[in-house]
RNA sequence: GGCGCAUUGGUGUAGUUGGUUAACACGCUGCCCUCUCAAGGCAGAGAUCACGGGUUCGAGUCCCGUAUGCGCUACCA
């Protein structure tokens, strides 16, 4: 069988990570069992669909290299096809016009007006099946819809019996018909609505696992009905357990704001691949038997797959991984804070971006840094061309201790730019509180001068002589160096700051009286 | 209101047919290393497995109930 899957995403606004997890997990599974991965867009609600978000929407999947195969599909664009399948099925008797006039709903308490209406109904013992034209005859109906009359059409419902099926991650489920509706189908506008049209598509494409978030489970009832009433296969669901927000809430677009656009941890400097890597284990993890910690089994040897207790995958090993059914239940939280800068997203993001960022391959980051200094205009041309070992060089030494591509522009702006700032904290800690480095960075400065060559073991040297001859400790002069040079507090063993920076440089700046000037 | 789904330390998770002190990752604390900060190494705090019953010699694991959260219930998607 060829398997194919589909990411489906409502072009309302920009691309959340509770879609773009959804977005991977289909990937993953089509890599994994070397099945497509298509794109639909869903815009069938027009009001609310925008370019803007269709753009937002491919420039993530790019971003986060989710690939998808054949053309992408909007939705809109087989609004006619819906619209006479639609109508095919009240030919067929199996969905009939409704000509109660439509009701008009205030979008902000639709949730409330349901609740009103049930226990209206209730009370009054109306079933929601009991719509006066369900039953009408078919002649009458026609009558009524060729003079003209304004219809929605429903799907007809049966009374008695059960819908049920076996979703992949949460297992049986079973709903009576008595609590489905008759769903609209089209609307009275002739607009198609939504279970009509996933249906329609899902099957024109050849859909045969469809992967979805959770809030989809109960309508698929609804879906599965339209699945029997076209004839169609229906395919296999898993649903995939929420997102929440920190205090279990519903994680939003409109409170929540940009922490959970992924366009926002591209924009801050994450790492695709570890974003990647994080955002598959939420709500999936993997097959902890292959760990080595548990490689005797039966007295049988397992395979030692997996370094033990790493949470580290590569793209690959994610897709080696992966499977359907050790994707859990519950749902998971996104745990950021709100107002603190050093954790404004889940700390786990973040160290698994630095860990990502520490570890790989340097061909691989260096262009990425080379895309952070263009932004903040620190990039050199020579970089690429007679200085791109030492780039390469710089790269690798201060990214040790770095979170985000980010920093490489901030943290790091000293090493690209004569331009940067002196951390009054670090100058009053590391030179101001020691009156005479005013005069003794300068003789340092020609000290080092002569070094030759001006390698790090040579500066040290160089350093520690003059510490002893001026009888002052060398931690004094290698702190001060430090905010001279990077105008920081932390940062690399000096001394291999000295040798990156140059001689020309570091002179330059140890002869610097900024400190001085500025504090 | 009805229906559905979920519930293991602060967070992400492991715990596959019920069986010794509930495991791992992140975060947190302390120590070591050290020119700073990280990284790394070591040690540690933190969970009566939502609550209440039941089945059993024995339950995080099975059953029932309660609570809480979330979802669906729309001529939204």
């Amino acid at each position: 069988m060829n398997i194919r899957v589909r990411f489906a995403p409502s072009p309302t606004g920009y691309l959340h990570i509770g879609a773009a997890r959804s977005a991977l997990f289909n990937w993953l599974f089509a890599r994994k069992v070397g099945g497509k991965f298509l794109l639909r867009i869903e815009d069938t609600d027009l009001q609310r669909s925008t370019d803007e978000s269709v753009a937002s929407i491919i420039e993530g999947l790019e971003w986060l290299g989710l690939h998808y195969d054949e053309e992408k599909v909007f939705q809109s664009d087989n609004a006619e096809k819906h619209r006479a399948a639609a109508r095919k099925l009240v030919e067929e008797g199996k969905a009939y016009r409704d000509f109660t006039p439509k009701e008009q709903r205030a979008d902000a308490n639709v949730k409330q007006n349901i609740a009103d209406r049930a226990r209206a109904h209730a009370a009054e013992g109306i079933d929601h099946r009991s719509n006066p034209f369900r039953d009408l005859a078919k002649g009458e109906s026609d009558r009524r819809a060729a003079a003209g009359e304004p219809f929605a059409i429903r799907l007809k419902v049966a009374r008695d019996g059960s819908s049920r099926f076996t979703d992949i991650v949460y297992g049986e489920q079973e709903r009576a018909y008595s609590e489905i509706e008759d769903l609209v189908l089209l609307r009275s506008d002739g607009h198609p609505l939504y279970n009509l049209s996933v249906v329609l598509d899902d099957i024109e494409m050849g859909i045969t696992h469809v992967i979805r978030g959770q809030d989809h489970l109960t309508n698929t009832h609804k879906q599965i009905l339209l699945y029997h009433a076209f004839g169609a296969d229906v395919p296999q669901f898993a649903h995939l357990p929420l997102i929440l927000a920190p205090n279990k809430a519903k994680l939003s677009k409109r409170k929540h704001g940009e922490v959970v656009s992924l366009t926002t941890y591209r924009d801050r400097g994450f790492v695709p691949d570890a974003f990647v890597n994080y955002l598959a284990l939420l709500g999936w993890s993997p097959d902890t038997t292959r760990y080595p910690a548990q490689i005797v089994r039966d007295n049988q040897e397992v395979r030692p797959n997996l370094e033990p207790g790493t949470e580290i995958f590569s793209r690959q090993r994610l897709i080696e991984e992966f499977s359907l059914d050790r994707i859990h239940k519950s749902p998971a939280v996104f745990n950021f804070h709100e107002n603190d800068p050093r954790h404004w997203t889940d700390d786990k993001a973040l160290w698994m971006n630095a860990e990502y960022i520490r570890t790989m391959p340097l061909d691989e980051l260096s262009p990425m840094v080379k895309d952070e200094l263009r932004a903040e205009k620190l990039w050199r041309e020579e970089y690429d061309d007679d200085e791109s070992e030492w780039f390469v060089k710089v790269v690798d030494l201060i990214r040790q201790r770095f979170f985000t591509l980010k920093d490489f522009s901030s943290q790091g702006r000293a090493y690209f730019s004569e331009d940067f700032d002196l951390e009054e904290a670090a100058v009053r800690k590391n030179i101001l509180k020691e009156p005479k480095l005013k005069e003794l960075l300068p003789q340092l400065a020609d000290r080092l001068d002569q070094v030759e060559p001006f390698t790090a073991a040579n500066v040290e040297a160089a350093l520690r002589v003059f510490a002893e001859e001026s009888q002052q400790k060398a931690g004094l002069f290698i702190n001060a160096s430090r905010t001279m040079l990077t105008g920081q507090a932390v940062g690399p063993s000096m001394f291999d700051v000295f040798e990156i920076m140059g001689r020309e440089r570091s002179v330059m700046r140890l002869r610097s009286q900024r400190p001085w000037n500025e504090f």
